[in-house]
DNA sequence: ATGCTAACCTGCGCGC
DNA sequence: TGCGCGCAGGTTAGCA
C-alpha cells in the first residue's frame, strides 16, 4: 500500500486497539513475506504492547521483550477484526489481542515484512535512514548540500531513504509538481531556492495527506476496514495524456528507475 | 562512488 | 469468454 500518510493513518488507527493490550497469540499463515517470519516473533506472546511507533514506513510495536517492526510493502494492510472473523486469502498474520480483538495482516503481493528485535538489540533496518520528512532535521540546506554535483535525477533523489524517507512515488511525483520542477532534472543543478520550495512542498503535501484521513490510495483499507477515500486532489499520478489542472497541457509520462513519472511539460522545468 | 536493473509476488485492466 | 501482456503504493542485492 503504502506511502508514509497511510503508514501514519494506520498506526493512529490501530492505537486504541493495540496499546495496554497484552498479545494473546500469534498465527502465521503464510511466512513467506519479503523476509520469512521469524520463529521469534512468538516471543512476543503473553506481552503487553506498550506503544506504537512510526518511522519511516515502518511500523514499530514496542513490547518489554522487544519491538516488532511491520512494513506494509505494496500491498500490505494491518486492520482490527473480531475475534470469530474467518480468515480470507492473504490474510497472513493474527495477533489475537486481550480485548479479544485481531490484529490482522493482509498482503496479496506479500512485499510486506514481520521481523522481531529483542530489547536492547540494533533495529537494522532503521540504522541508515534519512530524517522524517515532517520534522526539523529535514532542511533544504541538508537536501541542497547532498545533492551537490549529483547527476541522479531528483525525483528517484528524493526518493532515496537514506536522503529522506517516506517519500513513495505517488508523493514524489505530486511534490514535484508543486514546486514546478521536472523529474528528471539532475538534482545536483537544483539551486537552494527551488530545493527550498521542494521541501516546503513535500512537508504541505504529506502533512495534508495524513489530514485527510491519510489516502489517495484506490485500495486503502483503514483499521476498522472502512475503505480509504477514493483519489482526491492528485495531480499528476495516474494522469499521463490527460490535461494539467493548472494550464491544460496534456500531461507527460516518463520512467525513471522503473517507477512512473508524470509531469506537466509546461509547468514543471 | 554512483546510479540503474532485476527481483521479490499477486491482481487487475487492456487489447486482441 | 479467455489469454497474454504490462503495470501497480517499496526495497535492496548486484552489476556496470
Amino acid at each position: 500500500m503504502p506511502e508514509l500518510p497511510e503508514v501514519e493513518t494506520t498506526k493512529r488507527g490501530l492505537e486504541p486497539y493495540l496499546v495496554q493490550q497484552r498479545i494473546e497469540s500469534i498465527c502465521v499463515r503464510q511466512n513467506k513475506l519479503r523476509f520469512l517470519v521469524p520463529e521469534e516473533i512468538q516471543q512476543l506472546v503473553g506481552q503487553p504492547i506498550l506503544r506504537l511507533v512510526r518511522r519511516a514506513k515502518y511500523l514499530l510495536v514496542e513490547t518489554p521483550t522487544g519491538t516488532a517492526l511491520w512494513h506494509l510493502g505494496m500491498s500490505g494492510s494491518l486492520r482490527i477484526v473480531e475475534h470469530h472473523c474467518a480468515a480470507n486469502k492473504h490474510d497472513h498474520i493474527d495477533w489475537l489481542l486481550s480485548n479479544g480483538k485481531i490484529l490482522r495482516y493482509h498482503d496479496p503481493r506479500r512485499f510486506g515484512a514481520l521481523l522481531f528485535f529483542p530489547l536492547n538489540t540494533p533495529i537494522q533496518p532503521l540504522l541508515h535512514l534519512g530524517p522524517e520528512p515532517l520534522t526539523a532535521e529535514f532542511t533544504a540546506e541538508q537536501l541542497w548540500q547532498r545533492s551537490r554535483h549529483k547527476k541522479q535525477p531528483i525525483k528517484t533523489f528524493i526518493m532515496d531513504n537514506s536522503v529522506v524517507v517516506g517519500v513513495g512515488n505517488i508523493y514524489a511525483n505530486e511534490s514535484l509538481f508543486l514546486a514546478g520542477i521536472r523529474p528528471q532534472t539532475a538534482a545536483g543543478k537544483l539551486s537552494l531556492a527551488r530545493l527550498t520550495n521542494l521541501v516546503t512542498v513535500i512537508k504541505e503535501v504529506l502533512a495534508a495527506a495524513i489530514q485527510q484521513g491519510g489516502t489517495t490510495l484506490r485500495d486503502f483499507v483503514s483499521a476498522e476496514g472502512k475503505p480509504g477515500y477514493f483519489a482526491q486532489q492528485l495531480f499528476v499520478y495516474g494522469r499521463a495524456g490527460q490535461p494539467c489542472l493548472r494550464c491544460h497541457s496534456t500531461l507527460c509520462e516518463i520512467r525513471l528507475a522503473q517507477r512512473s513519472c508524470v509531469y506537466c511539460p509546461k509547468c514543471q522545468r
